[in-house]
DNA sequence: CTATTTGCAAATAATTTGCAGTGCG
DNA sequence: CGCACTGCAAATTATTTGCAAATAG
């Protein structure tokens, strides 16, 4: 999971360019909490990063690292991985299929692509584990929650 | 999000085989909690199933709504969406990548392709929503994951 | 009949919030 | 040097578990 520096450094500049951008401060947890993530391909949940960064700020809270991180991704440096809302949802579709994913409500529709399902799994993935399962994922807002948003 | 009545009824079938070839009793709350998410293209979470099947099982609990969509998921009659562990993961990222995730322990791992970076938005989709990003996700057992399996 | 399954209530895990003190710009 | 930010502790939300009573096969 070894980064290029080059990468990293990539990813601290916007970091910061995005703090000043939005007027907001810089300080020792936010820089240790974003750069505890940027530094590795991985992606840690809050748990890890705090742990990460508890030697360098040893009297950081949980709390700070939440809240931290929920501003980096509405800063647009960070994303979440997963569906919104922390809750499992549950599929009864058990052929092939592919989903829309709305980031907001969480509103997961199925669809169905020949073109998708013919995708070749990289060689090189296949050499990190047992592939069981591939399909695309398109995020974005749904109908409803764009309307919602304009509403505001 | 209409289901067509025959794919509603191939999968009752299927779960009613899956129970029985398991050695698994068919009880009214199973079913029914079942055909709540089968009946659906949605995909709810466990309050929704709850709440969704309270008319039919006035008395039915939460834990067991929860029990029951995790045996159907053992029983391969269901999958969960989401991220394993409950956890939400964090990702500095921002160029185009896809994902391998390990469904056991959560990891994930990034990888670039230009071709998958290529793939259309099917019209259909575009009419849901405002798509922002497309990304294949690959699920299976990382290797330190397989391993373990077979330590057992 | 009797082992499996359920409902209840209480436990645990993950995440969020209110508030008073602290430090960045 | 003021207001955004942090740490603490307590609140919420999501999910799991132990156990006695209920029921499918």
């Amino acid at each position: 999971m070894a980064l290029v520096p080059d990468e990293i450094q990539h990813r601290m500049t916007r970091f910061k360019e995005a703090l000043r951008r939005a007027g907001v401060k810089l300080t020792h947890q936010r820089l240790e909490i974003f750069s505890e993530v940027a530094r590795t391909g991985e992606h840690p949940d809050a748990e890890t990063v705090f742990r990460g960064v508890r030697d360098r700020l040893p009297t950081v809270s949980l709390d700070t690292v939440y809240r931290t991180l929920w501003l980096l991704i509405d800063l647009g440096v960070l994303t979440a991985l997963g569906p919104p809302r922390g809750r499992v949802r549950f599929d009864a579709n058990m052929r092939a299929h592919h989903h829309f994913v709305c980031t907001h409500c969480g509103l997961t529709r199925d669809f169905y692509s020949p073109v998708f399902d013919a995708l070749q799994v990289p060689a090189a993935v296949k050499t990190w584990g047992r592939v069981e399962r591939m399909l695309v994922e398109i995020h974005g807002l749904c109908a409803r929650c764009v309307k919602e948003k304009k509403g505001k």
